[in-house]
DNA sequence: ACCATATATCTGCTGCCACTTATATATGCT
DNA sequence: AGCATATATAAGTGGCAGCAGATATATGGT
């Protein structure tokens, strides 16, 4: 895809494994390959496909590259939302069933 | 992918665009198909994933089956999002940077 | 020389999406 | 009863793109 909007690349798993590590802070990438259990490569891949997306930013220090966060882009998923928002303010308990219906986890490896 | 995400199912531009026809309110089948220009097939596809994902219901009115938002499961990408969006609070010129960096709209068909 | 990282390439797998055609079912109309 | 309409679902095809894994190479810091 030539330009992935937000919502394709925070559809990944993967990459909202990183983000949700990033979010207890900066993190060289040898940290997240120990903790995602990834070859390198695979994990520079998806940094670079968050850099691309303007999700993370990185500084060098030393031969490292430090990762933060960069949560702007995420708005925009957040803007789509809003109107849903309304909706189901009030409707929790639909929510509620929904979730006693499904029999487990969503498959997220 | 045998229990799809949440974010899986909207990071569909098709789907997205069914969510957003429905926000307008309960909708036949034909209706959504004259809108976005598709197949019946396709369409009742799509319905297939976001009924079995609990995003939308239907109710039969005759022959025709309406169909109408369930915004719960939605609420799972807004909690993912939360702690992401106290962050961006106070950073939005660093949002407008990232937009000013996109030439084009994301490919969105 | 060694380490951390980026990038590139290739392969294989898998799964999605669109489109078409066909069939089944329910309902409504005449 | 017979026909039309609305919808769902299945089957088949084609295309395309993602992801993982492996491997090789380049670069810059120490």
């Amino acid at each position: 895809m030539s330009q992935p909007s937000t919502f394709e690349i925070v559809a990944e798993p993967t990459r909202r494994r990183i983000l949700d590590v990033l979010l207890t802070g900066e993190r060289p990438v040898g940290d997240l390959v120990e903790d995602l259990e990834m070859s390198q490569p695979g994990v520079s891949r998806h940094l670079r496909v968050l850099r691309d997306a303007g999700l993370v930013t990185s500084r060098t220090d030393a031969q490292r590259r430090l990762y933060t966060i960069n949560p702007g882009p995420l708005a925009e998923l957040d803007s789509w939302l809003a109107p849903y928002r309304r909706l189901w303010a009030g409707r929790l308990d639909q929510l509620a069933a929904h979730l006693d219906d499904m029999t487990d986890e969503p498959g997220e490896r």
